[in-house]
DNA sequence: TTGAAAGCGCTAACAA
DNA sequence: TTGTTAGCGCTTTCAA
């Protein structure tokens, strides 16, 4: 192996000239095009493997034109279970096509503005395609680069703005059905933890918790409802002071799996014998000690489903957008019997 | 903004056309160079809105000779809390640094030839570096990547065939402590719940823990130990069938959280005393229905020392290979008190 | 079957 | 301040 040039890689040229062949016959070697002769290519690949050369794909696309194979995963917070299940789904998918995915993640807030520059820094990049969970806000200035040719997958919310194919939860139907359980089991004070209604999947999540009391004849009380919620601890506090109401609920419906986290530690906390309802399960829930009314969903397949919509648009399917709704279940789980602290 | 080329992107000399420039005055303006008469620039400005004109990234660092701003990240399983929040620490890393993250992830098993190919392919992308969280296997073939200006990073596996950098768990040492604190507990009957003991951290934690049994005198007892387990539910059988024993163990230690999660399962089904120990700490700990006695540490900041120390690299830094080990520690957590099925 | 020339879209080096 | 020329490493085209 020849190591006397850190740092700078071979070309074919140097490859070329080790054989003593011309470089595009390295080129065929390397690319295996069947043309050549025997003897000659295995001189070639001999000088390849000397030389440790690597083609340079920045290089060889640029010329042919070929597509990146990569696409772009732009997302916020890949440490919620939630989203690197969705990762692995639109990873596997890649890997299935060859395809290297870049994960624009970000763990801090981002505002509309920098998630934008994401977006576009992946197309100077030349990606395939993307998918964008949106963090919210206006979308249409990607429609030129939409229309240039870099198709994108909405997941998690559907921008009206743009004609872009979007993945989406059952985010109304499914709180419908987890406060029809509730009801069913005899509940009628149902509070409701809720994250920032402005995020398109929690409003809906509401409409759908709506729907469902309204049909049941339960009728809204204020105290019963606490929003703009984000982390675990304001929610822990937000269902302590609901439990210490006079009139407390007797199920709790949490929008999405971190508040979730928060309220079953409150509930469990004061032995109330309170039901946790929310959107998202999560792995152990089997086994946390308070009753649970899950929303579930396969997220790998969520992520997947995306991908394949765009591995699609990347083939060259131009029919009209869609808009895919991933259906969810509801999961009674948790241990029944409670324990005291 | 003229979408009448859908699939064509325009390049310089469109946008040079449109302005009645030369393309070297747009490439100026677009790179922010100072000595373009503001005039000029703003027609170049305009012409580039108007064409919706994006760099195209590929051919300004194939001529520069610019690093690509791109990092890799190999690893298996990125559904499992302890990648996904590695994976949150070098993004964040990254995206401090304007760098974007390809993680090369995959579900399946893949064999090593198939490692290697994924960071071959990373290579021929021109990446500026990359992380690699190794399956196991002879890593040799990278050698000559490294020399040539791909500076690679370990992460929870140092290949010894290999001068590199490696980040590791002080795998032996918080499994000894958690072996001691059981000890300290009383606890003489400590079954052993392992992975496949080829996989170098795993069986690292092996010997941290019988270092730890033999300092107290403790034999090893063949029935106490089920090694070769992949799966929760794998985990949950040995489990079950230890509990069954005549001298059933009183607290049984796991090689990392997937077997945590299914002897939890177990101990919680039969209403066992038995305290878990386990290798990982996760989310909901402090609400499982069983005493626990983990080994913790910070998997977003495991993953960005790994990143920090490949970004020295990429700056430059030439001295010799370091050997990082992120320290851990003991968390007794799980709720004492015991539910009944 | 092999190779020479041209050029992908851009920037470096130099000239005007 | 602006433009021209050459060329990054590769593939395409076409000729030998």
């Amino acid at each position: 192996m020849d190591t006397t040039r850190e740092g700078r890689r071979p070309t074919l040229h140097d490859v070329a000239a080790l054989a003593g062949v011309s470089i595009k016959t390295v080129s065929r070697v390397v690319n295996e095009v069947s043309t050549v002769d025997e003897g000659i290519a295995s001189r070639v690949r001999e000088a390849v493997a000397q030389l440790g050369y690597r083609p340079n794909q920045l290089a060889s696309r640029l010329r042919s034109g070929a597509p990146t194979a990569t696409i772009g995963l732009v997302l916020k917070d890949i440490s919620n279970e939630f989203y690197s299940s969705i990762t692995l789904g639109v990873a596997s998918a890649a890997r299935a096509r060859s395809t290297q995915l870049i994960t624009a993640a970000s763990d801090e807030d981002i505002d509309s503005a920098e998630e934008l520059d994401l977006i576009f820094d992946l197309c100077r990049r030349r990606v395939d395609g993307m998918i964008v969970i949106p963090r919210g806000g206006d979308y249409s200035a990607l429609r030129p680069e939409i229309e240039m040719g870099t198709p994108m997958v909405f997941l998690d919310r559907h921008p009206e703005e743009l004609a872009v194919d979007s993945v989406l939860l059952d985010n109304a139907g499914g709180s419908r059905a987890a406060i029809d359980r509730l009801i069913e089991q005899g509940h009628r004070r149902i509070g409701l933890i809720f994250h920032e209604l402005e995020l398109e999947p929690i409003g809906e999540r509401l409409r759908g918790v709506r729907d469902a009391l309204d049909d049941a004849g339960v009728a809204d009380d204020p105290e019963l409802l606490v929003t703009g919620l984000r982390d675990p601890q304001s929610a822990r506090e937000a269902a302590a002071r609901m439990l210490d109401l006079d009139d407390p609920p007797t199920a709790i419906f949490c929008a999405y799996n971190r508040l979730t986290e928060g309220v079953v530690t409150a509930v469990w906390e004061r032995g109330a014998p309170t039901v946790v309802a929310g959107f998202d399960d999560f792995r152990f829930s089997a086994l946390v000690p308070v009753p649970l009314v899950l929303v579930a969903y396969d997220a790998q397949r969520y992520g997947r489903t995306a991908a394949d919509v765009l591995f699609d648009r990347i083939g060259g399917d131009r029919s009209p957008a869609r808009r895919i709704v991933v259906p969810t279940t509801i999961v009674e789980t948790g241990l029944r019997a409670t324990v005291r602290p």
